[in-house]
DNA sequence: GAGACAATCTGAATCGTTTCAGTCGCCCGC
DNA sequence: GCGGGCGACTGAAACGATTCAGATTGTCTC
């Protein structure tokens, strides 16, 4: 027989408290504090209940009353596709969703792209601000929350707890590394720099759904970057490649797909450049693949360094930047933690920022035109 | 000035009142319904709310008192990694959210392995079981909660609906694709069957955390294949090969590098294999680096066929069985929808089950040993 | 000038639990 | 036989909102 299936209004605590005789009280200790009451009446309740199609004490109820809900809110500023595509997203949210796992917590995707109305109307205890645009309505909706919060791979806000890399540092690596081959004329894939417009106000109707931005990074729209990692990584590849020219392109979505298309069209537009400075794995990946239908050679033709040094890149030799993804994640789940239990975290932010490290592997070489004894370093 | 931040008893809805000097429905209203009271009131309850750093109506009292929560619970028996880790996943759960985004609701993670509690006290309105092993207590948590409910790939439950794909439709296709290239001795590589040990019980603790099993496949272990994909895709391979060879081997995890691993075991075991099945495109990937290790040319020496169709085989030129990802995605979602809004759609299940396709690319040719003319087909 | 009507605001019940502070017997030891 | 304890159970107050059915004005209309 199974439970509940027509519009029945649903059993509560006090229809089994009356079938059996007793008080709520007592029904709800049946559930929660077994060693309030005889083995003997719990176990007419629990029949009870069972045969009332009871399902349990009500979640929400029981959130409203203890005060918490066992959810963490992520906060993503883009469709989860893109969100689960990434490998280095999926690792991060892997070892995340472990460390909160640990503690009971479960997480609530928040993905509205540009819209902060779900982050608001949210029932968590906590939130991780996972990417979004500085000008974002989207901080402002997470800092006004007043919840612990933690903000991921974003500029430091004054009252909350942020986790990051040395974006920066990675990337100035990576620019260093190439100029030390020789390479003079260097490609760099973008990710998003930001929300479409030059404006960023809009409606807050959903923008953003539309396509974004892709194509050659004019210097305006260069200064308007408002995601933070990737421009951090275009001052780092900046810093590093200085005296050398940089020719960035913005690929829209962290996608082979993009990558590709982006690659060839910088690599078409541009014959002279050697080597390509890629803001993800991801978008190397396409890379390569435009290397490919363009006939040209990886290394000896071009050059290629990626970013987050996903396990793929390992398998493909690629040369990348190196970060603590798995590491990182733990890090938001304990800062989390720690502001929950009430001990937040005081001058804990030992590193403030997790180191990134460049990662040699064949996919870069000297320029083709110089000497090619003696490579790497 | 910032919001609260001291242990501050937080604002409530009748702190605004009081300081305003209204009744807490009107401050109700001022955020619910702006048209029951004056503009000018309004206002006031605003600033006043602003004031005193209250934060809005609290989610979860409005979600208790309404009836809903606007969440999703997606149940999954694995890591998040995994689920994060597959492409097709990644583009189901993309394409899912779309469409509860498109009604408000946003998806709650569920992903406690083996672990039923966190099904039983999650707040949401409905859920959606994506991947669980056949006997799993998942699968009772979940019908228990008596919630709008869909199941996804999964074997028919009575009282539940269900939306899947023709698994096994899709694997006979590849393996008769393969009979009819000649091959004889085939290579399968598995999924994961099911949990661990024979049993099956087990104490409920957290079961599955452990390592899964991997290598080759008894015919015991095969008996207790409680994955229905994986049981599926496998029934569909021995019917499309009957009277032909097959050798399975299971991945405990869907990765490239397990799949790798089975395949380099598998290759080297039965070296007159000639041709693989993968039941998903990320092993196929994995069996690619390991013909690749022992010199085993793809499609020459090694056919090689994927399942899923993830959008990265297309560019590695894979053949591989094509399903409906995002539509399935869509479907789940509207089923769900239907659900909520109370259509239980009737006898709507049109396709009981969506089609798949055996997409023929480069990596399958006939047996080395035999004739060469004619490929395809 | 009276009744109808719209606009604006309020009272109080309700959503389904949890939990603190008792109450009521009953057995024990002295 | 009496105070103390203990075990088993209950009453009722939160938790923080939403919402329906009025109550109170003020404005029109005839």
């Amino acid at each position: 027989m199974p439970a509940a299936k027509a519009a029945r209004p649903r059993a509560t605590l006090r229809d089994v408290a009356r079938a059996v005789g007793v008080s709520v009280a007592t029904v709800s200790n049946a559930y929660n504090r077994p060693d309030q009451l005889s083995a003997e009446l719990r176990g007419k309740v629990l029949a009870a209940a069972r045969a009332l199609g009871y399902p349990g004490p009500d979640p929400l109820a029981r959130s409203l009353r203890r005060g918490k809900t066992g959810v963490i809110g992520l906060v993503y500023d883009a469709p989860l596709e893109y969100a689960f595509a990434d490998p280095a997203a999926a690792l991060f949210l892997g070892s995340l969703s472990r460390s909160l796992r640990a503690e009971g917590l479960n997480l609530l995707l928040l993905s509205a792209p540009g819209d902060p109305a779900p982050v608001r109307s949210a029932s968590v205890d906590g939130l991780i601000l996972y990417c979004a645009p500085e000008g974002s309505d989207l901080l402002g909706a997470v800092l006004e929350r007043g919840l612990p919060t933690v903000l991921v791979d974003q500029r430091p806000q004054p009252g909350a707890v942020r986790v990051g890399i040395d974006d920066a540092g990675g990337a100035r690596a990576a620019a260093e590394h190439l100029a030390a081959l020789g390479h003079r004329d260097i490609g760099v894939l973008c990710l998003e720099l930001g929300p479409q417009g030059p404006g960023g106000s809009g409606a807050s109707e959903g923008r953003k759904e539309e396509a974004a931005p892709s194509g050659p990074v004019s210097p305006a729209r260069e200064a308007q970057a408002t995601y933070h990692t990737t421009a951090e990584r275009l001052r780092g590849y900046r810093a590093g490649a200085a005296g050398l020219t940089l020719w960035p392109y913005e690929c829209a979505q962290n996608t082979p797909e993009d990558g590709e298309t982006q690659a060839l069209a910088l690599l078409r537009a541009h014959p002279e450049v050697t080597a390509l400075l890629c803001m993800s794995d991801v978008l190397a990946q396409g890379a390569v693949r435009a290397a490919q239908a363009l006939g040209r050679r990886i290394p000896e033709d071009l050059s290629l360094i990626g970013y987050d040094d996903v396990p793929l890149s390992a398998a493909l030799g690629l040369t990348t930047v190196w970060q603590p993804t798995a590491e990182k994640g733990r890090r938001v789940g304990e800062a989390l933690l720690a502001q929950l239990s009430g001990t937040p975290n005081p001058e804990h932010r030992e590193p403030d920022l997790l180191p990134t490290r460049l990662v040699v592997r064949g996919s870069t070489a000297g320029r083709k035109t110089g000497e090619r004894s003696g490579s790497g370093d």
